[in-house]
DNA sequence: TTGAAAGCGCTACCAT
DNA sequence: ATGGTAGCGCTTTCAA
C-alpha cells in the first residue's frame, strides 16, 4: 500500500514475474501457472494494485462507462430511473455520467465521443436529439438507447418502452371492477400530440371495456406541462363542467396529486366521492394522503432492462434490444367503490 | 470528417506539421506563429478532430470529472443538488457521474481512484462513509468536498454546508411577523440526532424572538426518516394533544406536505386555520395546493458552490473551501396571519 | 519558433 | 506456460 499509486511494474517486480503475466493472472485471460498466480495476487494485494482504467481504456478504446442524457432532472420518474439504471449498471462495473439539460447537446456530444463513453440513454424528449447527433455517436461506435420503441426509430439503436396502452386498460378494468363507470381522463396532453398514447388509450377502453363512445375527458395546451399544478387547473375544469363522475384518470402521479387537492377544496373526499388513479408510482406516490392507486412502469425493471440493451449493443453493435416492459397496476388507498347515490 | 477518429497524427500530417505544433496550436500552452496555427487548426476542422480525451487522461493523470456519491438518488433534494452540481460542472467541461448506493463503498472508492476521477462530492450521510474510504480517496489525490462544515472536519476535505440555524430564525421571523405566536414544530429527528440543528435553532428562536421557554414540538424516532407519511403522523400527533397551535415549521417539505394532509383531514384549512412552513423548497414546493412557504437553500448556488470547491481543490489541493451557503425564506400561499379567534 | 521523442500503464500479439 | 514489447494518443521536456 505505498503511496496508493502502485503499476503493474511494482507487482511483477514484486512477483518476480513479467508484467505481462501480471496482466493475464489477474484477468485470467491465459493460463497462469497456480504458483505464479498466487504470487501475482500476493503481490497485488500487497501493493494495493488496482489496474488504472485510463490506461486500460486507452488499449480497449472502451471505458466501461455510461451515460445518460435528459432535459429533466428533477423529474422523479427520471431520477428512478436513472438511479435503477445506475444500479444495473454497478453490477458490471460500468460507471454513469449524468449529462442534463439538451440544450447543450453539441458540447454533451462532443464530450461523449472525446471521452469513449460506450453507451447513452436517451430519457427526457426523443424529439429534442436530432438525427445529426445520433448519427455521430453511432458513427463513434456509441450504443444508442432510446426510453421508448417506434417502428421508425433508426435500425441501429436499442428501445426500451413503456405500455401505456396496455396500462390504459389495466386502469380501467380496475375501475370497472370496483363499479365506477363514470370515469374522467385528465390529460396534460392534447390530441395534436402524438407520441402520448394514454388518451388514445382511455378512449379505446372505456369503449371496449364500458361500452362508452363519448368518455369524459379534459386535455392540456402546450406547452403540455404534467405538474401538480396542471392536475389542480384541469380537475378545477372538469368540475366546472357539472357532468357527473365517480373516478379520475390522470397522465401522471403529480397531476393526480393536483387533481386530489382540487376535490378536496371543491368538498370532495377521495377515495369516498371519487377515486383517482395516476400513472408512474412516483416515490410520493405511497406515503401520499391517500397513498396513490398508481400505474408502475416497473422502473427498476425497466433501468435493468436499459442497461442490458447498452452492454448487448456495446459487445455486439449486431444485438439490436426492442422491449416494452409490461406496467403493473398498484392498488392503494385512492380508489374504492363509488358510492350508492353517485 | 473521415470515420469519425481523425488522431492527432492525421492533424499534422495533413497541417504539415509536428505533432507538438498540433497541441500546442490548439491549447496555445506554447507560442505557434500565426501562419502555422491556421493551418493547425483548419487541419483539425476538416478531419472533425478532437482531442482523445482519454489519451489526455493518461498523461495529465486527471480526467475532468467529478462523483457525486449519494445514498439517496431519489430525494428531490439531491437530485436538484445533482442538477446544479453538473450545470456548474459543464461550465468547465467537467463530467458527472453518479454513485448511488452507499453500500457498496468498497466498490465505488476503488473504482473512483482507478478511473482517476478528480473529485468527489459526498452527499448523503456523511457518517455512512468511513475514514478508512476517505482516506483512501484523499491518498489518491481525489479531492473531497463534504455537504456540511465542522470544525471536526478533515483539514483537507472542503465543505459546503447549509445554515439551519439562521433559517429557522427567518422562519420564525417570519411567522411572528405574520401574527403568530402559538408555533409547533415538527421534527424528523430527535433530540439525540446530533447533525440535526433545526430543533435547536427553533427552540432558540422562540425564545429569542418570542420569549417562549418551552415551545411546542413533536419529535420522530429511529430511522429517523422525514417523508410524507412521517409528517402526517407528527401532525397527526400534534393535533392529538389538544394544544392550541396556529403554525406549523416542519424538518422538510415533504413532511409539510404530509402535516398538511393531516390538518385537512381534521377540518382544519392552509392557510386559513393553520399556516405551514416546510424546508428546501423542493420542486413540487411552488406548485403544490397550498403552494408552501418554504425554506431555499439555493440550491442553485450551492451546487455552483459546490462544484467550485472542488474545482479549487483539483486545481490547488492546497485551497480547502469552507462555504456556509445562507438560506433564504420562499414565502408562498401556506402561510398566513392567524385568525382572530385563534 | 518548432520538432523529436520519452513516457503514461495497460492489452495483446509475437516469441520462446 | 511465460516473457518481451509494440502501440494506444496525448503532454511535455529537451534539443535545435
Amino acid at each position: 500500500m505505498l503511496n496508493g499509486k502502485a503499476t503493474r511494474k511494482d507487482v511483477a517486480a514484486l512477483a518476480g514475474v513479467s508484467e505481462a503475466t501480471v496482466s493475464f493472472a489477474l484477468s485470467g485471460k491465459r493460463y497462469v501457472s497456480d504458483e505464479l498466480k498466487n504470487r501475482v495476487v500476493n503481490a497485488a494485494n500487497e501493493l494495493g494494485y488496482y489496474p488504472d482504467l485510463i490506461a486500460r481504456a486507452m488499449c480497449e478504446k472502451r471505458t466501461n462507462s455510461l451515460a445518460v442524457l435528459t432535459n429533466d432532472l428533477e423529474s422523479p420518474l427520471q431520477m428512478k430511473m436513472i438511479k435503477s439504471i445506475e444500479e444495473a449498471a454497478m453490477t458490471k462495473d460500468f460507471f454513469v455520467n449524468i449529462c442534463g439539460g439538451t440544450m447543450k447537446l453539441d458540447r454533451y456530444v462532443n464530450n461523449l465521443i472525446s471521452r469513449h463513453i460506450d453507451g447513452v440513454f436517451l430519457a427526457g424528449d426523443p424529439y429534442a436529439i436530432t438525427g445529426k447527433h445520433m448519427n455521430m455517436l453511432i458513427d463513434n461506435n456509441i450504443s444508442v438507447c432510446l426510453g421508448t420503441v417506434s417502428e421508425f426509430m433508426d435500425q441501429r439503436v436499442c428501445g426500451v418502452g413503456m405500455d401505456f396502452t396496455e396500462g390504459m386498460k389495466l386502469i380501467i378494468e380496475h375501475l370497472k371492477n370496483l363499479g365506477h363507470s363514470k370515469i374522467a381522463y385528465l390529460s396534460a396532453f392534447d390530441e395534436n400530440q402524438k407520441g402520448d398514447v394514454r388518451l388514445a388509450g382511455f378512449v379505446r377502453y372505456m369503449k371496449e371495456c364500458l361500452g362508452q363512445n363519448d368518455p369524459m375527458y379534459v386535455v392540456g395546451k402546450p406547452p403540455y406541462h404534467s405538474t401538480v399544478g396542471v392536475g389542480y387547473e384541469l380537475c378545477s375544469e372538469l368540475i366546472r363542467r357539472k357532468t357527473p363522475f365517480t373516478a379520475i384518470v390522470c397522465t401522471n402521479d403529480m397531476m393526480a396529486f393536483g387533481a386530489i387537492s382540487a376535490l378536496q377544496e371543491n368538498g370532495l373526499t377521495v377515495p369516498g366521492d371519487v377515486s383517482v388513479v395516476g400513472i408512474d408510482d412516483i416515490m410520493f406516490a405511497k406515503d401520499f394522503y391517500p397513498s396513490l392507486t398508481t400505474l408502475s412502469h416497473r422502473v427498476e425493471y425497466f433501468g435493468g432492462m436499459v442497461f442490458r440493451a447498452l452492454y448487448e449493443n456495446i459487445q455486439d453493435k449486431g444485438k439490436v434490444m426492442r422491449e416494452i416492459v409490461e406496467p403493473e397496476l398498484i392498488v392503494r388507498s385512492s380508489t374504492a367503490p363509488p358510492k350508492h347515490n353517485s
